[in-house]
Order: structure tokens, then C-alpha cells, then sequence
DNA sequence: GTCTATAGAATGATAGAC
DNA sequence: GTCTATCATTCTATAGAC
């Protein structure tokens, strides 16, 4: 994904349509601005972590749903490393994103799933930092070569150990 | 700072230069390339982190180091919450210091610091997960509002849990 | 839908005056 | 050191042919 490789804003319209295979004007005959394109990647991540959340959201008992969605995301991350961190990190998204409603929907329904039913608002915290942890660790320097199935196992680990829950 | 704000692709020397307050041709007398700036403002970074863990090394014993340095890296991160993440996640200074010395050296320096002497090589994970935790929950949108005071002592006491340290 | 061609602004970088 | 002026290139975006 180019976004991942140079940043939103290091990347141009003549990279995607290079990349893609055809010309700028045929990029622009599906997306009207830059914007939309940048809109819909987004979207299209958010639309792969609202299905995690739905699978985990169709179990039993809270602490199922809590187990589905850390392993859900953890998978989600390690599959589409650079993806999801684009998503939550890079600076022109933030912007863009920064009072986006769907996105907050989204963050807060992942909260309750993991924090559980009876979360006080302190969670937030709590949520931020284990997608963050997940979301930076698969891309970080000490871990990019880091075999995919040993990362998901450790991420799992760790993630259960930061939230206090028996391993 | 404007990396932050725009990412290290989609910031221009005009922008720089504007900011400063004086015209691209001055920005130019001091740095020949926009490369140089960005390795600039990087170093200046890292040298951050390095005093940090210059400090934390001066204390006693294992324990207190890794006491130290957990309260300085929270610090650091919480005083700088954006730069802290730019120089850890911007796909333009990732890939120019993915094969940097001296960051995986200050990244090697401050896993020994966290897991303490006796750390295998599967520390390195946990390390990641530290950094990106903390680097990335300053920022993250569910936390951008908090104080930084309370953030920092909320942070402290994950940090220590996420590592299995008494609280 | 995809192309060529182009408009107008912005990009990184340089030359030369003060 | 900082300025104005400029270079070649690239940028987002549009017009119009096929």
C-alpha cells in the first residue's frame, strides 16, 4: 500500500495511477479529489475492523466476545501490518478522521467489547493503549522481521497480560 | 511541529520555512537537502530518548534503572506526544533509519534497561509493544483530550502491568 | 472508462545581489 | 544569513477525443 510506504501526504495521484496501471485522468474519473481516495481506504480498513467486531459481538457471554475481538484484532494487525497502523497514525487521516463519528462508533464499540459491559469511562485509556501496542508493535524496527504466526501468538500473550486476564 | 501535523512527505520547505519565519533560500543556507532536516529533527529525537536513558543507567541496580526508565519514557512520550510517534511510525523516517545504527543501538539499550541484564532475545517483542504502546495511546483519539498528568500515571501503571511489575 | 494534452499552482533546489 | 528571482519538475485537477 503506498499510503503505508510514503504517507498520506508523500503520496501522489501519479503513484497511484502508476501503481494501479493506468493514468491520472482515469483515477479521477472514479475519485473527484485526492480526499475521497484517502476517504475510502479509510473507510475500507474500518470496514474490516467493524467485521471483526461483529463476529466477536455474535458470542455467548461477555468474556467470549472479549476473547473473540483480542484475537480478531490481533490477527486483523498482524495480516495488514503497515494497513492498520496508516490508519491510526498517520497524521493527515488523524486530521481528517479526528471528529469522525463512524470512527469513534467504532472505537467505542471495540471498547466495550474488551473492557466489558460494566467499563467505566477510564477504559478509554486502556483501549488506546492496546490498539496502539498492537497496532505499533507489527511494524516496529525491532519486530519487522518477526515471522507472522510467533507474532500473533506473543501479541495475544501480551495483550491478555495488559489487561489483567489469565493466560 | 509541522511533521507531525502533516507527516514528513506531506510537509514542504515552504511550510518549514514559513514556520520559521523566513524564506526556502535561508532554510537552504543551513541544510542542503530536505533529507538533512528530516535526519535533523530525528536525531534531535533520539538524542531525546538517549538522555532519558543516559539517566535511567545512572541509577543503582537493575531494578531501579528499569523503574527509571519507564518514568522517563512516559514523561518524554506525554511532553511530546506527536513527535514521539512521528519518529516512530513515519513511513519516510522508518524507512531511512530502518537500518540505522544508532536507533537500533538506543532501541537495544532500552530493552537491557526495561527486561533488565538476563533478557533473552524474545524480549524484543515486549520492548516493541512498550514503546508502541506508549508512543501510540498519546495520541490515539480515544485519549487526545486527557491531561497529561493524569496520563502519565495511568500509563505508568499499564506500562508496569503490560511487563508483570508489582504496581 | 481510458487516453492525450494541458492549465495553474506548488515542489525541491540554485544563482546572485545585499 | 537572508533576500528576490528563477529553474526544471511534479502536483492536483480538468477538457475533450476515442
Amino acid at each position: 500500500m503506498l499510503f503505508a510506504e510514503h504517507g498520506v501526504g508523500g503520496t501522489s495521484l501519479q503513484m497511484i495511477a502508476e501503481r494501479i496501471g493506468v493514468t491520472k485522468a482515469a483515477v479521477y474519473h472514479q475519485y473527484n479529489t485526492k480526499a475521497e481516495i484517502i476517504r475510502a481506504v479509510a473507510e475500507a480498513e474500518l470496514d474490516r475492523l467493524e467485521m471483526v467486531l461483529d463476529e466477536a459481538d455474535a458470542e455467548g457471554d461477555a468474556a467470549r466476545k472479549r476473547d473473540a475481538v483480542i484475537i480478531g484484532v490481533v490477527d486483523l494487525a498482524v495480516e495488514r501490518r503497515r494497513q492498520v497502523g496508516t490508519l491510526l497514525n498517520d497524521p493527515v487521516i488523524a486530521r481528517m478522521y479526528s471528529k469522525d463519528e463512524r470512527l469513534l462508533r467504532v472505537l467505542g464499540r471495540l471498547d466495550q467489547l474488551v473492557m466489558g459491559p460494566d467499563a467505566g469511562p477510564g477504559s478509554a485509556l486502556e483501549t488506546a493503549m492496546l490498539t496502539a501496542a498492537i497496532s505499533g508493535a507489527v511494524i516496529h524496527p525491532l519486530v519487522a522481521h518477526q515471522k507472522d504466526d510467533i507474532l500473533r501468538s506473543e501479541l495475544v500473550r501480551l495483550v491478555r497480560r495488559l489487561l489483567s486476564l489469565p493466560v
